[in-house]
DNA sequence: GTAAATGCAAACCGTTTGCTGTACA
DNA sequence: TGTACAGCAAACGGTTTGCATTTAC
């Protein structure tokens, strides 16, 4: 099932309503394969039309994350980034502490393991939030081997 | 070395002083076990003694983050959560989504894992954030395992 | 005595909300 | 045509900053 007609499904259950700005909002995530923070996401909507508010921008993201077609991301920075949901498993994310980039990677182990320990404690696991943040291939000081 | 040792050091070394505030501050995370935030210190500081304000807690905990004696947490709700530097290797956190209650583990496998992983994509890696969420034993709906 | 640090209040920034008008179904 | 949604601006919560005053060294 492709995004649109998960959204299609989504709204269609719940009586909501497809809307110019939902679209262009899930369009312009779906393009980018950055993580978007709200006011990226914003000024690119702008850019295609500009009657778009920001709150607006905020409420669909909600929206879409309710649905389960978008995720947030925290970096550390105190405000959130957004991604399209892909179709292949769950991801986690490296941010470059020079250059600012994101790098995505897949470490099933990582979520094997929480599900090991939570199972050893008794806890029932929802969510594993797992961020790296270092120097990337470019930016690392030359000569230094991840320690 | 004693905490306390550790922040006459740092103090001494970087030509700053040592105040009433900071010696609160540091006194007040080093009691609790729990993880704070900025409210809740600041809250603590004042029934202890009067004259403390907000502003110098935040700059307060700055200054142990930066001479390594605080390290701060973000638990996904927007504000930070602070914890005096213990001797003990790094740990990790499980928030309680019911009760908000706040495990702490360690994980010294996912460590490994992490620098693995870093290693064979050619990043340094500096930090590992890892966080979990669900329910604790207490909260869990009875009868269900950790899926 | 003189920096460094404080308290206060105002500014800040990302996000949410209330309200009135707009547009999808 | 009715109700969900939009835009705007004002409120929000956590954090930072500017400035005059205090205080550690």
């Amino acid at each position: 099932m492709t995004q649109a007609n998960r959204l299609d499904e989504a709204l269609h259950n719940s009586g909501r309503r497809l809307t110019r700005q939902r679209q262009l909002v899930l369009e312009i995530l779906e393009e980018s394969q950055e993580h978007l923070d709200a006011e990226a996401i914003f000024e690119r909507a702008r850019k295609r039309d500009a009657r778009v508010g920001l709150a607006t921008v905020y409420r669909t993201l909600a929206f879409l994350k309710e649905i389960g077609l978008v995720d947030e991301y925290q970096f550390g920075e105190g405000h959130g980034h957004f991604e399209a949901v892909k179709d292949d498993s769950p991801h986690n994310h490296f941010t470059c502490m020079k250059c600012g980039r994101v790098i995505e990677f897949q470490s099933p182990q990582v979520m094997d393991m929480a599900h090991k320990l939570c199972e050893s404690e008794g806890l029932q696991l929802v969510e594993v939030n797992l961020h790296f943040s270092g120097y990337c291939t470019q930016c690392r000081p030359v000569g230094t081997n991840c320690e």
